[in-house]
DNA sequence: CTGAAAGCGCTTACAG
DNA sequence: CTGAAAGCGCTTACAG
């Protein structure tokens, strides 16, 4: 039904070589029969296909990009997909294609995988996700060409993953200098599905600053999904104290809600954030936060494989993500930026929520 | 280097096609051979190669998912890949692949094209995007089986697409239950990117409901990255005053960055929203609102791609997402519903930032 | 029930 | 500079 370089050559009257070579643009076609070709085939509306192709240049041109889903519309806001809109930027202009995958961690054997682990599909594959251990060494058996991207796996090569501790001494350390000795950890209760040790290197990082000015570090678990219960832990937001939220959701709910309930962060207690999103930038300036972009990691990673892919095919060296501090900042002087110096707090007016 | 149907059959001394039955679970293969074929196939980790399959079969088993990208990181947060998710959710299962493709608005020629479109690569695509007509146009001549959904198409086959009139009438009809008569439609400038007339539906939806009963909408436009500068438009919040949010930042905006401001949802103003997000249901459940299941959207659009791509390619007919209304609620008492009755809610101190 | 063979649409040595 | 041909790894009529 479709046309292919066959169609072409028998209406020209030439070899089917001569179509493929001068489509690809590779010497040993006359100019003029090449222009005719190129022409002819432009008119048919020619498209290669691509299967055909695959098989014969032994690559499938389609890259694996794996992330963990949590079920039903991930539930968290996807910050994934800020990783899988870098990598695409990067491996799409490169004549690749982003192969989506989504995991859960109840994965069943071999015969519930997706088709592209089934079947050999994939020229390579970037794994974005906190994975199971079994889950882990099964596919990287079957893809040879991996990068694990902050997926959990530390290796000396193919991997690039964050520097956690970094990210939570970066926040320590601002708290510090703003002057705050007082510190609390919030973070959110082990157990939690992805299951890749930021919480604990963060509050690592959090208190290497905090301690080494002699401060102390105290710590609240909250999942994410009930800090709308504010209740649970608005009394401890005091002034004194500096809050580090390890996750973004965290932070979001830290802001959002406890102004809601009355309290206002940069105002009545002082926040800062171990993690960061894309969008902040833009949507959330005035949060204080150790930055981590996710887009440009995404980028990296998909830079990683294709080293990978179009050199020969030695490991590429890991790499490590260094966080950098944001300090917040706000043009508008009703929002302020979420970490003051503690002189900058107001001392809370009675009846106001923090001491319940 | 890959093992092939040929290697297993030339080890066990049958034919070829005896291993590709066998492996296809085919009649025509005695089931001793079978075992001893699928047992060896196993423990070479034999895996089919999805070009010489898709090649013969003339299917790819691939399909494209074409999302509109502002660009680095989306900067939106995102709200495509809930229907992403839904997509990928209906269309793996099935022995397909999500294949993404971002799009910008700025899309060069044919040649700037993705690869996955210029050859012949995809099966079939859903087009989740507002997209430019020339775009539009090319694409679908080049991928025979497409779904448009949300993208701005609305024919009579092929489409999904939500009921913003719908949603719009939804958000006003609550508000005017509530008892209020004037209303606030707040709004994108117009120019923005994702051009699909959601803007103007939405507002004629509110209109209708609003004016109906006697109330009179007046509007505001902003742009959801200036939210931040609650100057601009915290002089419009007032307690008989409803504010309805046409899309969801502009909600969240209004929700939290009026909070810090001292203005709060639920108890200085009403605030509802035409749109939605999936993890609003767990996060953000206090906010009224039309209901938009992107999720269960992307996961139609899937199941109107595969019944083509299953059955005889007969266009499939299109379909209307209505929205419902979902109520804000909450279980935490300092968290109110961001619609309350204009009875409840209080008039502004003197001093408070209603009236600068 | 099974083997020998054609063919899917390309790329690329190999002869002329 | 160009044509005739092999082969990538499968699926599936076609003979036996």
């Amino acid at each position: 039904m479709s046309i292919s370089q066959i169609d072409i050559a028998s209406k020209l009257g030439v070899s089917q070589r001569a179509v493929s070579f001068a489509l690809n643009g590779k010497p040993g076609v006359s100019p003029i029969m090449r222009k005719q070709i190129v022409e002819l085939a432009r008119n048919m509306g020619y498209r290669p296909n691509a299967a055909a192709r695959a098989m014969v240049s032994q690559q499938t041109r389609n890259i694996g990009v794996v992330i963990h889903s949590l079920g039903n519309g991930d539930g968290g806001g996807g910050h994934a997909y800020d990783t899988v809109s870098g990598i695409n930027s990067i491996i799409e202009p490169a004549g690749y294609t982003t192969c989506l995958v989504q995991m859960t961690d109840v994965e069943s054997g071999d015969e519930g995988m997706a088709r592209v682990f089934r079947e050999q599909a994939l020229d390579g594959m970037i794994f974005h996700a906190g994975v199971l251990n079994h889950v882990r060494e099964r596919l990287g058996q079957w893809v040879e060409r991996t990068i694990w991207c902050d997926a959990g796996v530390e290796d000396e090569t193919n991997c690039i993953w964050r520097d956690e501790v970094e990210a939570g001494r970066l926040a320590g350390q601002a708290v510090v200098e703003a002057g705050f000795r007082d510190v609390l950890y919030f973070h959110s209760p082990p157990g939690e599905p992805r299951a890749y040790r930021h919480r604990e290197r963060r509050e690592a990082g959090v208190r290497s600053a905090v301690e080494a000015a002699g401060g102390v570090v105290r710590c609240h678990a909250e999942r994410d999904e009930e800090m709308l219960h504010v209740d649970r832990w608005l009394h401890l937001l005091r002034p004194e104290t500096a809050v580090v939220a390890s996750e973004y959701r965290h932070a979001e709910g830290l802001l959002f809600f406890a102004a809601a309930a009355g309290l206002c962060a940069g105002r009545d207690f002082a926040l800062v954030c171990c993690d960061d999103r894309d969008f902040y930038q833009r949507r959330l300036p005035h949060l204080s936060r150790s930055g981590f972009d996710r887009f440009a990691m995404g980028q990296r990673a998909a830079r990683m494989l294709l080293q990978r892919l179009e050199a020969v095919n030695e490991p590429a060296p890991s790499q490590i993500v260094h966080p950098t501090w944001i300090a917040g900042h706000s043009d508008s002087p009703r929002i302020r930026p979420t970490l003051v110096p503690i002189t900058e707090l107001r001392t809370p007016p009675a009846g106001a929520g923090g001491n319940s």
